[in-house]
DNA sequence: CATTTGTCGATTGTCGACGATTGACAGTGC
DNA sequence: GCACTGTCAATCGTCGACAATCGACAAATG
């Protein structure tokens, strides 16, 4: 029985470019994106480059202005705190239903996926420990077993990503942030919630503390505006 | 000085008159929605029409399936669940920053809207109960300071809204709903974050198993939106 | 009679085009 | 020189049209 492989379709496929391109710093926050150029490099009309970036706005990575277009999400560092204590109060909820849900199978896929952020650490290959990072914390969503959730995580690591890519590296010794995840197995082994959520908030708490300073030291994102265009805000009197 | 009054673009003005119509059953889940029959209902052509069905979509409210068109999303009482645990988890943890950032202005505020809760359902208004105890969360919400938070919180209350406009009645007693408010109220007097917390998740606890109680019995929506062909309008004309 | 195949109607995905609106720029008057 | 105004290019929002695809139904096949 052969399944459907399901190719995706033309608006996603347009949405995974322009992600990448962002995720590249082809694309640099608060620049603008025009439908037809996008169009012709695509080799496709207009209409399911607008899908795409409509989507992609749903998840907070683009933003348009009415009559004025769409632009790649310039996030400053209090938006960015947002969403970090957005992903900590899902990760800490979610904690409470992941001990009880968790198997003991579980618990081994999570242990192997420390490991691998070890040996990617020693390494020094941090740009896949990043990734692998976000996969350790999805696995936590995923056994905790609410899909709602689960797709939120997801939404929200992409958007930390792409913010995150900006800065390039993000932590100083990627074996200190493997490490760091000793205590949440530990906790996970004790099947302790109290526990569990405590070292999260920690643990949650270093890396947006981490990332956001780097951000606010970094002011390559306040305000950058290219096709001469005051993006902030179209009304002239805003005084 | 006046104020550009926006005027809502055609899409947002097509999905709130979606909206409306799942609201007041006209659309019932699972039914699909085609998007020349919207157009011409709307007086549009399909773009914008599409628009709306996809922005209703990243809101949970429309299901697409390629190819196939668009339905009205069906919860089952599952996802219901998952829903309001994670309207929970937001509230809970928004409590925290609530008691640190609520002023005395705020606290008056919601004493106010709990009046008014409490006034409504003393005159068995209880539609609009319904819509006053959202806006009491809401201003939780607000006053919280995250808007991040805040826009899940609206995007989930019309999520919650709609599947409750199914089962028309929500709680049996709106007085005893109005008086379930007061606890709350007396953790933010105290600004005791912990005892907030715990009346909070007593208060949600009550109402989602209400909830989903009503609509375990109610079979008004199964299970599954069937791929086969849930077409109605069919003057089948055979040939 | 059960199963497969072919055809048809209905609907979506995509396209190119047109009008409308925005911001930029130059020209005018003071 | 500065503020205002009219024009212009760029781009968005919307439209109607076409081809591709899906489900339903009937005919064909064993």
């Amino acid at each position: 029985m052969f399944r459907v492989l399901e190719q995706a379709d033309l608006p996603s496929r347009i949405a995974d470019q322009v992600l990448q391109a962002i995720g590249d710093g082809l694309l640099r926050p608060g620049e603008r994106v025009t439908e037809a150029r996008l169009a012709t490099q695509m080799g496709t009309s207009r209409a399911p480059v607008r899908e795409a970036l409509r989507l992609l706005e749903s998840q907070g990575l683009i933003v348009s202005h009415p009559r004025r277009g769409f632009f790649v999400k310039s996030y400053n560092a209090d938006e960015l705190a947002e969403t970090y204590d957005l992903r900590q109060c899902l990760e800490l909820h979610n904690a409470e239903a992941l001990v009880t849900r968790m198997t003991d199978a579980d618990l081994q896929r999570l242990e192997a996926q420390v490991e691998l952020l070890k040996t990617l650490g020693a390494e020094g290959r941090s740009q896949e420990q990043v990734v692998e990072d976000y996969a350790f914390h999805r696995m936590l969503c995923e056994i905790g077993g609410n899909s709602r959730i689960l797709r939120l995580f997801d939404q929200i690591a992409t958007e930390l990503r792409s913010g995150i890519a900006l800065v390039g590296r993000i932590y100083d010794d990627p074996v200190e942030l493997a490490r760091s995840h000793d205590p949440i197995i530990e906790a996970l082994r004790r099947r302790d919630a109290t526990r569990l959520r405590e070292e999260l908030r920690e643990h949650l708490r270093d890396a947006s503390t981490h990332v956001i300073d780097i951000y606010r030291k970094w002011p390559g994102t306040p305000q950058e505006e290219l096709p001469g265009h005051p993006l902030e805000d179209g009304p002239k009197a805003a005084r």
